[in-house]
DNA sequence: AGTTTCTACAACCATTTGGTTGTACGTTAC
DNA sequence: GTAACGTACAACCAAATGGTTGTAGAAACT
């Protein structure tokens, strides 16, 4: 799979440092699973809704997910092409480094004629 | 290709958090390529050295790079097994949202059959 | 031996982060 | 209409972050 990873380094830092946290983490994987308001979420942590309230935001100022409104209620939703970007970031590592063992084993390849 | 992934919650955090920041990212990106001194480094940043020493630092905690002592030197070395276990991470939010799609697609097949 | 180079580390500072409480406001329920 | 619920947001605080400078030690060069 193919995914457009034309994000500023500014972009990029929020969504690391959104993910650098594991109550964070676990908002993101629950609302992967289905979607859910930010108070039945606060509700299953040792911690204010307001603290939530305030992981929900750098989540969505990341653009890991989304918020919609539904009467009172704030609905929490994931966002997979954010996430799908991350990961793709993280390949481009491991491309660098497959490429990088290559030219070592074309080197080795050479050596090994001469 | 499956990757383990048995990071604490902490582990997690120092991993995403040391990706988080633009010159990190390029140290990273750097030795990824090739294995460079700390000075080297260093070099090409509009920051102090010690700056950057902390910036290894804070990828070596992560697991993310290695330093190996090479007389004065100090060798970084990128840890692709590390990047691996992070991207393997961010897999495992796109299985679940995909697992969620599939459930999804299933009542609406149930629906179709009533 | 003396100097330079590379690294380590402490101390300090400004800003950000992750939490709190309190207040206010729109929406739902009775 | 009023009470309860869900959210938004400001103000505040302790701790962590990202930078600095300065000092000191180990390795290499002359």
């Amino acid at each position: 799979m193919v995914v457009e990873t034309d994000l500023s380094d500014a972009e990029v830092d929020r969504i690391f440092r959104a993910l650098a946290d594991a109550t964070r983490r676990d908002i993101l994987r629950r609302t992967t699973e289905s979607e859910a308001s930010v108070s039945a979420l606060a509700a299953t942590y040792d911690m204010s809704f307001a603290a939530v309230q305030k992981h929900v935001t750098v989540l969505a100022d990341a653009g890991l997910v989304t918020k919609k409104a539904q009467g009172r209620e704030r609905l929490v939703c994931a966002n997979p092409a954010q996430i799908a970007r991350a990961r793709a970031l993280l390949d481009q590592y491991e491309r660098l480094w497959r490429s990088r063992i290559d030219r070592l084993d074309d080197l080795l390849a050479e050596d090994a004629q001469q």
